[in-house]
DNA sequence: GAGTGGTCTAGACCACAGA
DNA sequence: CTGTGGTCTAGACCACTCT
C-alpha cells in the first residue's frame, strides 16, 4: 500500500483503505452500480481486520460514496432517480412536496469556444471548447426554470450531436460518460427577469427570479458542469435543510 | 431501560442508549458544554461494552449533538459563534467568503397576539402570544438583511423588555431560555422589495431580495422560531453545498 | 502518571437475501 | 442452506490532555 503525500504511511489503516477504495472507484475497477467483495474478503486481502474494512466502509457510506443492502452486500451509489430527486433538486411546491421535472424544453444545445466566465469556472483554458445547453423546466405542467447548462466539450464529446438529451442529467452523465457528480456546489440570489425568461416562462416584466448557480464536480474534486437555473418562485421554493 | 413505542425493547442496544442519551440532555442532566461520563464508565452504567456505546456516540456526535475531544471527554455541543457562522448562516460575499452580521439595527421589539400564519408555523393555538422582533443586519457596514423573528412568548418570557438583544441569537437562547436550537428548514425565494425594505437597505425600488423563511426546531423536534431574512444579493449570495 | 478518546483485533451471534 | 451485512463483546495498544 504505497501512499504518497496526502495520506503518510502511518495514518490509521481505516484511512488508507478509504483511500484504497476510493481509488478503485475513480479508475473504474468498481465502477457504479458494483458489487464490492465482502467485509471479510476485503479484510484478507487488505491484512486487516473485518472491523476495521467496515470502519472504512461506514465513512464511505455516510459520504455516499457506498450503500450497504444487508444480505445482499456493499455497492458503489449510482444515479438514480431517486438521488437526483432527494439529492441534487430541491425546489418543492407550495405544500412542501418534491416533484422533478418531468418535462423539459430544449432551447438550444452547441458546442463553441468557452467564454472567460466559463473558463474560469470548469478550470478550462483560454480558448477550451464548451458545449452550451439551454433548457425550460417545467413543474406541474406550467414551466418554471430557464436553465443553461455548460460542459466541457473534452469529457462530453458529442453530446450536442444527440437531439434526445434526458431530463434528468447525472444518470446520463454516468452511463454515457462515465462521469460520475458527487458534490455541487450552490450559490443563491434574487435577480430580475430578462426579456428572454419574460417570455420563455411567461411572467410580468420585471418579475423576481430565483437564481441557481451551480458547479458540480466529480469524486476527484474536479469540476464538470456549471448550470445557472433561474426559477420562478411564485409556486414554488428552494427547501434547504439545516441539521 | 424502559420503552414506550418509539424504541421497542428489541431495538438495538446502541439506538436504546442513543435514545437514553438524548433524554439526558432534553432533561438538562447533561446540558450543553458540559463532559459526559468516560465511554467505560457509560458503558458500565448500561450494562453495555465500551464499544457498543462508542457506536451510540458516534452517531450522536454525526448528528451534531456531541462533540469528541481527544484526551479530554465528550461534551454535549453549545452554540458558539463558530456553529452559528458555519452551521446556520449561509450568506457569503462575492468572493465566497462566509462574515457574520456584526452589526443589527433593532427596528422593533413587541409582545403580541400571535396572526394565523405564524400560531401555524409555531403549532402555537389561536390566540397564543409571540414576540416579534425587526432588525436589518449588517454585512461589510452595508445594510443587507431585513429581518422579522416570531418568537412564542410562553417560552421566552420577558425578552421583549430587553433592549440589547445580541447580535447572535441562538447562543442567546440556549444561556438565557435553556432553548437549543438543534435543525431547521430554510424555504428560499425570490421576492420583490417593499417600500420598507427598498427605505431601509437603500434601494431602487422593485429590486428582487433573496426571502429566506425559516423554522427552527429544538431537539424533540418543537417549532420555536420563525425567521424571514429578505437579503440583497448584489453583493452577496445563499451558499448551499451538496455533498 | 492517570484518564480520556482513537484505532485495531478476533470472535460470536443475529437478520436478511437469494439460490 | 450459504453468504452477506448488522450488532455486540472483551481486550489490547496508541495519542492526546491535564495535573
Amino acid at each position: 500500500m504505497e501512499d504518497k503525500h496526502p495520506l503518510p504511511g502511518n495514518a490509521p489503516l481505516y484511512k488508507q483503505i478509504k483511500k484504497l477504495i476510493i481509488g478503485r472507484i475513480v479508475d473504474g475497477t468498481w465502477s457504479p452500480g458494483k458489487r464490492l467483495p465482502s467485509e471479510t474478503r476485503l479484510g484478507q486481502e487488505l491484512g486487516a481486520s473485518q472491523g476495521t474494512v467496515r470502519k472504512a466502509l461506514d465513512d464511505l457510506v455516510s459520504e455516499n460514496l457506498l450503500i450497504r443492502h444487508q444480505g445482499r452486500g456493499t455497492f458503489v451509489t449510482t444515479h438514480t432517480a431517486q438521488r437526483e430527486l432527494f439529492h441534487f433538486f430541491h425546489l418543492v411546491d407550495n405544500d412542501g412536496i418534491k416533484q422533478l421535472p418531468v418535462y423539459s424544453q430544449l432551447i438550444d444545445c452547441s458546442r463553441r469556444r468557452a467564454t472567460r466566465d466559463e473558463a474560469g469556472r470548469l478550470k478550462l483554458s483560454a480558448r477550451a471548447f464548451v458545449i452550451a445547453i439551454t433548457r425550460v423546466r417545467h413543474l406541474n405542467n406550467n414551466p418554471v426554470i430557464c436553465e443553461t447548462i455548460i460542459l466541457p466539450a473534452t469529457r462530453f464529446a458529442g453530446l450536442e450531436q444527440n437531439d434526445d438529451i434526458p431530463n434528468e442529467l447525472y444518470g446520463y452523465y454516468e452511463s454515457t460518460y462515465g462521469i460520475t457528480i458527487h458534490k455541487a456546489t450552490e450559490r443563491l440570489r434574487a435577480v430580475t427577469a430578462s426579456n428572454v425568461e419574460v417570455a420563455a416562462i411567461g411572467l410580468p416584466v420585471g418579475s423576481p427570479l430565483l437564481e441557481i448557480d451551480r458547479v458540480a464536480e466529480t469524486l476527484e474534486g474536479e469540476p464538470v458542469e456549471w448550470r445557472v437555473s433561474r426559477c420562478d418562485t411564485q409556486a414554488h421554493s428552494y427547501l434547504s435543510e439545516i441539521i
